[in-house]
RNA sequence: GGGCGGUUAGCUCAGUUGGUUAGAGCGCCGCGUUGACAUCGCGGAGGUCAGUGGUUCAAGUCCUCUACCGCCCA
């Protein structure tokens, strides 16, 4: 074996190996529940980052555990069509040759959609392979493959004859950029730094009478259909139904008063923008306004901007300004911060605007979803999830669900040029269900993307046919997207899971956090802080990227990721696999050597050490079941480092030495049951290293660990008196390197000891002692010490145990205070010749003040050596 | 405005039914290279667990209030 681990070439040759083996596709066997999860599919642009590694790293982890455990295990895996974004890229290759997408034409510009996605589909896929997960490629899904896209028509079908899919005139969210609505979930609030307009209306028809409102945006004047005050609102007592004046357009509207209406804002009157706000748009429902649109879809004016036809918003809202200052409309200006919604995708900052889409009415779906997680048929976890799901589901709003985009799954509506009825159908019809007639066109719009993953656990098994796959995988087990996505994509499954299925998509729903960089900010292509996981996977193998990524964290919490924690990582692999050169090494002492452990040959450490794994297994399995794989890792890392190598092989080592072969099978036992304990979080070396260890002992069986069985603990291994004893003996060892370290003992010095204990059992230990603190003679006496400290002797008092030192054997008396007293004249002298300076008036007034300030530093240092020197002597 | 989370060693974080002396990695200091590993070993320093009040035999852990930081929703 060489010396170092070498990560890249064990992760090709197992990977194939384990492909070629067909381990990742699994068996169906009824007499047994299967475990099962659905890859949040990543989205067909990407490459992939550390969110999918991390996601990844995680699943893989049950999955390879569980299918250790001999249960039918699938993980499948996906791609999602990525509408807006997928859309976006190839648009950017059009306009960089000079075409956009009308030029080209609907079915021109998906073939080229097609052709894109067929190349790059294949991407992330192989990236994904590289991490070594174990998901069964065989069922790989696309959510635009003909299946997925059945599923979606079927079930939007269904939606729209049960009277839960509607279109209606709504305020929507336009991203002018994306050229789309967009729910309310895919726009971002941030705050922005912007201006509080205060402007005066004219009241009609009465002289010098006006009332003022503020905004925020002045150019939806045009588009204001009345004022509001609230009506308990003192002020504008007798002004409610009275008319005001629009300034610039001159239009009358009227003052109403609606309940909406915050009197603390502004002045307390607010002009009302139907057909531009959320607010307003419900006030004029309620107040039956009417809607001025004043916005083009490119969000420039339209004609009802009357002379600012043809501006763009923000030029309008300039010259309105210019405007109203002329006219003295303007009252004042102030300084305000106020949240605006910006694309998610693009960060444009979009525009409410009324507009015709189609919508899920979702609160009768919400029902349902609320009560599978208030009783416990779904889990989440980390708990405190919990509140937010039910409190959004609560205060759920009808989901926008129409796009204008051209890729993605086109709404299955025809309008009858005609009759104008529609037709809903999940096969393209030739005619117009009402009437008849040929003249019918499909809606041009696409669905949400989050519609089709939303019937994601169902539709990949099957769904809507009753296939063997949906009948012995649904429902699935685990559901393990970031958190950021629950209203998204968990909330959305959940409904239309039970909706199409009548039952739970999965019953566990495990959230992760949130990989950030290492100063913890989250990574971002336009700040340039992103790490690609390809090149961590190189540089420092591909199980170090995904047990630093895990390792040491709890579920839900974002974390950093840094060089540091690659490195400590990449250390332990290495770590495991110099103990496994040392585990073969020695075999080589011993041609017969198998992993079966004799009981009655066992000596105390052995006995410790098999204590400890089964006592580890345990906490892990524990662990396991409670989805804390962070510090269920954690603790396998301590195991093998602090106990197996720190501990247990410096030990055996003696008797190795003393070509008593003993050990190795315990040893190897140890060895090849915690690397299955760690396989599922570092498969790759973990099977390089299993597979070596195989060659050389007599073991039958498994040929590969990841189909080995998981380590369960044997409780009738544990043994506190081996415990409890093995520590005494660390203690001791421990206390004579801490005295040797403090007192600078020459490493190849030995120093005498005594060691006063009433575990006689101790005294057969005087081998592994002197080795291993570097004592000799080393005396074992019952009962307590009769020497006292001082006396030239050291007593360090342990629980179990008291030990004596002698100093003198720990230096040579004579030639230590020797070098003590040189030394101190040496100090001494120079730190006199450094007071003398410090006194002389010359060089203070004439050096420069820093070259006076280190000489004083120099005369302290030297003075706290003294000290110490003195300390030191006085104690010899 | 409503809700959630965080505040533990110099740094990054664990600490899940409350239970000895609060842990890890990295960093720092000292020593160490003759057969597992310098991607290492041995030892060490370093903490009023944000503050406040309470419950308890016992609080980093449970409850109250406060401060600061972050996130989500409106």
């Amino acid at each position: 074996m060489p010396k170092a681990y070498e990560p890249g070439k064990a992760e090709e040759k197992w990977y194939k190996y384990w492909m070629e083996k067909g381990y990742f596709t699994p068996k169906i066997d009824k007499k047994k529940t299967p475990f099962v999860i659905i890859m949040p599919p990543p989205n067909v642009t990407g490459e992939l980052h550390l969110g999918h590694a991390l996601e990844s790293a995680l699943q893989d982890a049950m999955i390879r555990w569980h299918r250790m455990k001999g249960e039918p295990t699938l993980w499948l895996p996906g791609v999602d069509h990525a509408a807006i974004a997928a859309q976006v890229v190839v648009e950017r290759q059009l306009a960089k040759e000079g075409l956009d997408r009308h030029k080209l034409g609907r079915e021109k510009f998906l073939e080229r959609m097609y052709q894109w996605v067929a190349k790059s589909r294949h991407t992330i896929t192989r990236q994904h392979m590289r991490l070594g997960i174990s998901c069964d490629w065989t069922r790989l899904r696309f959510t635009m493959d003909e299946e997925s896209s059945r599923a979606v028509r079927i079930t939007f079908k269904r939606l729209y004859d049960k009277g839960l899919i509607y279109r209606g005139e709504r305020i929507i969210n336009w991203c002018p950029r994306c050229g789309t609505a967009l729910s309310d979930l895919e726009v971002e609030h941030q705050d922005v730094n912007g201006h509080l307009w205060y402007v005066r209306y004219p009241v009609a028809g009465e002289k010098d009478s006006y009332i003022t409102v503020a905004t925020t945006r002045p150019e939806t004047i045009l588009g204001d259909t009345a004022v509001a005050v609230n009506p308990e609102d003192k002020r504008f007592k007798g002004m409610v139904g009275k008319k005001v004046i629009l300034p610039v357009v001159n239009r009358e509207i009227p003052i109403v008063a609606d309940e909406a209406v915050s009197k603390e804002f502004g002045t307390g009157a607010v002009k009302v923008t139907p057909a531009h706000d959320p607010v307003d748009f419900e006030v004029a429902q309620r107040q039956k306004l009417p809607l001025v649109n004043i916005l083009n879809t490119d969000v420039t004016m339209n004609e009802n901007a009357g002379p600012y036809k043809g501006m763009d918003r923000y030029e309008c809202r300039k010259a309105i300004i210019a405007d109203l200052e002329k006219t003295g409309q303007l009252v004042k200006t102030e300084e305000y911060s106020h949240a605006v919604g910006h694309c998610e995708r693009c960060h444009t900052i979009v525009e409410p605007i009324a507009s015709r889409q189609w919508f899920v009415k979702t609160e009768p779906l919400a029902k349902p979803a609320i009560e599978v997680v208030k009783d416990g048929r779904i889990t989440i976890l980390p708990e405190r999830f919990t509140k937010v799901y039910l409190n959004w589901m609560e205060n759920i709003r009808d989901w926008c669900i129409s796009r204008q985009l051209w890729w993605g799954h086109r709404i299955p509506i025809w309008y009858c040029a005609d009759c104008h009825e529609l037709t809903v159908d999940v096969e393209t019809p030739t005619a117009c269900a009402k009437c008849g007639s040929k003249k019918i066109e499909q809606d041009p719009d696409t669905l949400d993307t989050w519609f089709s993953s939303g019937l994601w656990p169902h539709s990949t098994l099957g769904w809507p046919d009753n296939t063997e796959d949906l009948r012995y995988f649904y429902p699935t087990t685990v559901m393990n997207p970031g958190y950021e996505i629950l209203f998204f994509w968990v909330a959305r499954m959940i409904m239309l899971g039970i909706e199409n299925t009548g039952e739970i998509p999965f019953h566990t729903v495990y959230l992760h956090g949130l990989i950030r960089d290492e100063k913890g900010i989250k990574m971002s292509k336009t700040r340039g802080n992103v790490v690609d996981p390809l090149d961590l996977m190189n540089e420092y193998g591909t199980d170090a990227l995904r047990f630093a990524l895990t390792t040491g964290t709890s579920p839900g919490n974002d974390s950093r990721l840094s060089v540091e924690k690659m490195e400590a990582s990449r250390n332990f692999a290495n770590k495991l696999w110099n103990a496994e050169r040392f585990v073969i090494r020695s075999l080589e002492a011993d041609s017969n050597v198998t992993n079966e452990i004799k009981q009655d040959t066992l000596k105390t450490e052995d006995r410790w050490i098999l204590s400890r794994l089964n006592r580890t297994i345990g906490e892990i399995t524990r662990l396991l079941n409670e989805f804390q794989f962070g510090e269920a890792q954690r603790q396998i890392h301590d195991f093998l480092w602090g106990e197996y190598c720190d501990w247990y092989i410096e030990l055996a080592k003696i008797r190795l030495q003393a070509n008593d072969t003993s050990p190795l099978p315990v040893l190897v036992h140890v060895l090849e049951k915690a690397l299955r304990l760690l396989h599922p979080f570092m498969p790759f070396i973990t099977e390089e290293l299993w597979q070596h260890l195989r060659k050389y002992t007599k073991q039958p069986g498994m040929e590969s660990i990841m189909i080995a069985e998981y380590p369960e603990a044997d409780e009738s291994l544990l043994d506190t008196g081996a415990e409890k004893e093995i520590e005494t003996i660390a203690e001791i060892i421990r206390s004579i390197r801490n005295v040797r370290a403090q007192y600078k003992v020459e490493s190849m010095r030995w120093v005498e000891s005594k060691i006063y204990t009433e575990q006689a059992t101790i005294f057969t230990y005087d081998e592994a002692i002197q080795t291993l603190a570097r004592t000799k003679p080393v005396t074992f006496l019952k009962g307590e010490p009769r020497e006292k400290a001082g006396d030239n002797t050291l007593v360090i008092p342990l629980t179990q145990a008291t030990v004596v030192i002698p100093m003198a054997s720990m230096f040579d008396m004579e030639a230590e205070r020797k070098r003590i007293e040189k030394d101190l004249e040496q100090t001494q002298g120079e730190a006199s010749r450094l007071e003398a300076r410090l006194k002389d008036k010359a060089f203070l007034t004439k050096a420069p003040a820093a070259v006076v300030e280190k000489e004083k530093n120099k005369l302290y240092t030297l003075n706290e050596k003294l000290e110490k020197l003195k300390q030191q002597y006085s104690k010899l």
